[in-house]
DNA sequence: TTAATAAGTTAGATTATACTAACAATATTA
DNA sequence: TAATATTGTTAGTATAATCTAACTTATTAA
């Protein structure tokens, strides 16, 4: 069974290999608010068990092993952020906070039951892919809003930035997953 | 903030302490499954910390502030137990262990959520009271089964016993709280 | 292409929680 | 009450995860 600290370092290499292609020693420290002594020692003991290739002075990378628990973990997380919204009646804004502690849970059959009375949903309130049970994640390719012009119309189908700050600014626009809007002028953010 | 383990203890002692009058060392190790050096090293702490009073070879008492934190936590534990059954569907029997995992929560919203949804409830799905958010816990007494006899009409109230194997006993006999019955013969357990 | 900067590693310290083994205090009982 | 058993403490060890400081490798830029 893997330790706390040992999935936050699994999500954390499996988002910024998606963002970025390589990861490095350094900008794992840097997501994690860590020392990258820290992160050398911990890549060593995960290469151990399987979860990482590590060498030094090279890129980081997720085993295939590594990818499905850290796949199972985010589902676990976007499951439960879909629950707290569709079933909890919390703002898509309140909800990354208690599942970053609940993805930590160890109970298959809670997240069975949550995934059950969410009817099997394949989206988060972000609209970011649910990952299924094998840890196997849809891929879906949006169009950046930042690469749209003026009097494009788009539709808004998942958020990239999930902070409370930016998501109550799209709260105060009205801006929701869904909408289809026209680009009427450019704001920053 | 408390650490797991030192929320772990609290809650140990909280539940010890209301048993039997007085906790010592070798109780706490036993219940808690870890050597008593370990729980006279930890109570040393806590009583820096001032949850606890220790003195050696003395038995353990919780302060007033150990009390309080004891009670929010199982606060958290009943509450969850109680949505677990109430609005996701769990049975009596499933509900402990995943408690157990969602008390240490910290999320005041998270569990207000519940408490609200819930209807503030003021008892667990095992008949235990749910201590206030001021961790003040209502005491009933009840009379325990052990002490009726052949004969008696009973109206079953709570269970002290919350063992899953318990409860699936519960279960197949079809006794469930709330239910009056007649004490036709009694069998173990 | 070397000097300066950034990134990465190693060794050793620190904190939390647990352990074992040796010893001390208390309780039990013959 | 003396002998024995139980309970509790202390000292020292272990592991996980973190840090700082010193050092090494790699990258960048003059």
């Amino acid at each position: 069974m893997n330790s706390l600290a040992t999935e936050n370092y699994l999500k954390a290499l499996f988002s910024l290999s998606r963002e970025s292609g390589e990861v490095n020693v350094n900008d794992l420290a840097k997501y994690l608010n860590i020392k990258m002594s820290t992160v050398s020692s911990m890549m060593k003991k995960l290469s151990t068990k399987n979860l990482v290739h590590y060498e030094k002075y090279k890129p980081l990378q997720l085993t295939e092993k590594g990818k499905k628990e850290a796949a199972l973990i985010i589902r676990k997380h976007r499951l439960t952020e879909m629950y707290l919204v569709e079933n909890m009646g919390f703002g898509w804004e309140q909800v990354h906070e208690i599942a970053e502690q609940i993805e930590h849970i160890k109970s298959p059959d809670f997240f069975s039951k949550m995934d059950e009375l969410l009817n099997y949903p394949k989206f988060d309130p972000h609209g970011s892919p649910i990952p299924d049970k094998n840890g196997k994640m849809i891929r879906k390719e949006y169009n950046k809003l930042s690469d749209c012009k003026q009097g494009d119309t788009v539709k808004v189908s998942a958020v990239i930035n999930t902070s409370d700050e930016f998501l109550n600014f799209l709260n105060s626009r009205e801006i929701y997953l869904g909408l289809k809007m026209k680009i009427n002028f450019i704001e920053s953010f």
